[in-house]
DNA sequence: AGCACGCCGACT
DNA sequence: GTCGGCGTGCTC
């Protein structure tokens, strides 16, 4: 018999003995010992028996042979949550080509320093709402009855909960978790951080009382550890938090919930690159839970599987307060311009806006500044300021000075055109301040509120801005992102989208998909109440299918338009897309490695006929802190073909470049294109 | 983290 | 001479 060997991670959570140990597994504990197994073994000069986890199996001892000990016995406690963490880790590491150990780092409660208690923020500073009583609308009941029902019969499923905005995914919401900790289980929300408000929060610990933790990226390491710990000895049934709080180790847990579930916020930028979607459906899987992915905009991914019946579709149509949709009008800005008027501002938005302020109404304009930033160029010959290091422009910040936002450069406002000699060089000017400056034209007496990157940065600016808003200190509100995110202000009847089509022009398949879902939830924040609201879209593009669509605040038509396009351009989800980025800081060795490497995945692609290699290319920023980035995109219909390419292009990549001159990282299904 | 080893001062 | 202080370093 084959001497197996287990790597072990002792279960010691501190930086120095996180790491694997090798032990030798007994012959006969060969069958009880497998990934993710609770076991007993000696550890350091005492031999102290210690609690570990296997994390993998091999028949190769790493170490001197007669230095490696034996497991002492695997306790018959069953496999804790931390074991099901474990395996969910190594189906992290599987599906999106990372190392064990940060994807057990990812899935892991990490103990640090206890920290200092840090006084809680007083939620009663904040003015609740009265809830109306909860009662729920026909459409919520059936919902509800229908996911209680296969509760108590242990039937798990993945539910898709398409509601628009105000329809009342809330209280599906509660009332879902409410039945799940009636069972006795215990449930998780995520939700993308922005939209972590008190509004929320208070919201749940009204319903939840301290029952419910919410975790957030604010918090120390030693504050989500106690919320952590508090879930896993059972002293909480509901987690609320951003995507990390997935990793919750409940040992009851019977539902997630994952809130806007469209929203790229949900797949994680570092390694493990993984989705929140797919990955609460396997950590579901592996605890016997459900999951509830609810959106007013679902991702075309989900909407897909709810298609082909893999995702229950659940459909909320009316607004559960009785407020309609709001009366959405579109602007060809090109007439605008043909009737002579050259402002930002149309007509029609004028017209809604006067008669806004004059009832006493509040109006809330979006401008999507992505990719508009604002950098300072020469209006002579157009030279951008670009960083010396990166491959992008610089970006003007209000005390003068041009900033790198890639690698922290700075410098000083060039007085003159570095290039051309003119002194016509200046900023951009932001978007959000454009819009500012043509309201307060067009309506002297007007309070106008900026709400973007930069007037937010400061800790809790965020959260003053929107309770000003709220409180009418201000009669319009001019914002990017996210001011369509989840705020609910009643008083907002008119909604104006600047320019549409901006997000249309990034280079990258889903910009079609957010075009639509930002227009959409704009759309969502006009007339919460009682009284109508108004939208208005103002474009250069009223023709395209997303604006269109949107416009007719018809989700099914533009579904079955991008649903087409993906399946001609091979794009998710009916194809899988993996992502290479290779980088270097010298631009030869790039390019000839991003040759190689693409070369590589051509021939390991070549018996399947069923997808395509492009590349390799530049980088959307070719430059980052003076290395180089070359990108090749490599697409088919199964994913392990994928996941399998990407182990042989990495070893054979690894072979021929010395570690540290090419480094290569993956990305599969991403949500933002390199 | 936790345990052992180790090289110093106070004690039976 | 030796008991024990905690400083240092390692743990398959």
């Amino acid at each position: 018999m084959l001497q197996k060997y287990a790597d072990i991670i002792i279960d010691i959570s501190h930086e120095a003995i996180d790491r694997a140990f090798q032990y030798k597994i007994p012959e006969e504990l060969i069958n009880k010992v497998e990934t993710g197994s609770y076991v007993e073994v000696p550890f350091g000069k005492g031999n102290a028996i210690r609690k570990g986890y296997v994390i993998g199996i091999s028949d190769v001892p790493k170490w001197d042979e007669d230095k490696i000990k034996e497991i002492k016995g695997v306790p018959d406690e069953g496999i804790p949550i931390e074991g099901k963490l474990i395996r969910l880790a190594a189906w992290l590491k599987d599906t999106y080509g990372s190392t064990m150990i940060n994807a057990l780092k990812t899935v892991m409660p990490v103990k640090e320093r206890v920290a200092k208690k840090k006084p809680q923020k007083d939620l009663s500073e904040f003015k609740l709402d009265i809830e109306k009583v909860v009662s729920l609308n026909s459409e919520q009941t059936k919902i509800t009855d229908e996911f209680t029902e296969n509760l108590i019969h242990g039937v798990n499923r993945v539910y898709l909960l398409k509601g628009v905005t105000g329809s009342g995914k809330t209280e599906v919401y509660i009332e879902t978790i409410k039945q799940t900790v009636k069972q006795g289980g215990q449930a998780i929300m995520l939700v993308p951080e922005i939209a972590l408000t008190y509004q929320t929060v208070s919201r749940f610990k009204m319903h939840f009382g301290d029952r419910v933790s919410v975790i957030n990226s604010q918090m120390s390491k030693g504050e989500r550890y106690r919320e952590l710990m508090k879930a896993r000895n059972g002293e909480t049934d509901v987690v609320i938090g951003p995507r990390s709080a997935l990793f919750t180790p409940f040992t009851r847990l019977r539902l997630i919930i994952i809130d806007e579930e469209h929203d790229s916020a949900y797949k994680s930028d570092n390694s493990p690159k993984y989705h929140a979607r797919d990955t609460a459906i396997e950590r579901a899987r592996l605890e016997g839970a459900s999951v509830i992915l609810g959106s007013a905009t679902p991702s075309i991914e989900s909407y897909a599987m709810a298609k082909l019946g893999k995702y229950r579709l659940w459909e909320l149509k009316e607004r559960a307060g009785g407020g309609q949709l709001s009366d959405v009008k579109m602007i060809d800005m090109r007439e605008e311009l043909k009737l002579g008027n050259r402002s930002i501002i149309s007509q029609e938005l004028y017209d809604r806006m006067d008669e806004a302020f004059k009832n006493g109404e509040q109006v809330m304009l979006f401008i999507n500044r992505r990719g508009y930033n604002s950098c300072v160029s020469c209006r002579s010959c157009g030279h951008a300021v670009k960083c010396p290091k990166c491959d992008v422009a610089l970006s003007l910040h209000r005390n003068g000075f041009l900033m790198c936002h890639y690698c922290g450069h700075i410098e000083r406002q060039p007085k003159k055109c570095p290039e051309c000699g003119s002194n016509l060089i200046g900023g951009y000017g932001t978007g959000t301040e454009k819009v500012k400056e043509a309201v307060e034209k067009f309506f002297p007496n007007v309070k106008t509120l900026i709400m973007d990157r930069d007037t937010t940065l400061k800790k809790g600016a965020h959260g003053e801005i929107i309770t000003a808003f709220s409180k009418k200190e201000a009669d319009c509100l001019v914002g990017t992102q996210m001011i369509v995110k989840g705020h609910d202000f009643p008083n907002v009847t008119v909604v104006g989208i600047m320019l549409a089509d901006l997000t249309l022009f990034e280079n990258d398949y889903r910009a079609a998909e957010r075009t639509f879902d930002l227009i959409t939830q704009a759309a969502g924040r006009a007339g919460r109440s009682e009284k109508r609201g108004c939208t208005v879209i103002q474009t250069y593009q009223p023709e395209h299918y997303a604006i269109a669509a949107a416009a007719e605040q018809d989700y099914e038509k533009f579904f079955e338009m991008e649903m087409s396009y993906r399946q001609i351009l091979k794009y998710p989800p009916v194809y899988h897309m993996m992502l290479v980025l290779i980088t270097s800081k010298d631009e030869e060795t790039v390019n000839e490695a991003a040759k190689f490497t693409a070369g590589l995945l051509r021939e390991v692609m070549k018996d399947s006929d069923t997808g395509s290699v492009i590349g390799p290319g530049e980088a959307a920023i070719s430059k980052i802190n003076d290395v180089y980035r070359r990108v090749v995109y490599v697409k088919n219909l199964k994913y392990n073909i994928l996941v399998k390419a990407k182990e042989y292009t990495e070893k054979k990549v690894q072979e021929k470049y010395p570690v540290g001159d090419v480094s290569l990282s993956f990305d599969f299904n991403p949500v933002n294109m390199y």
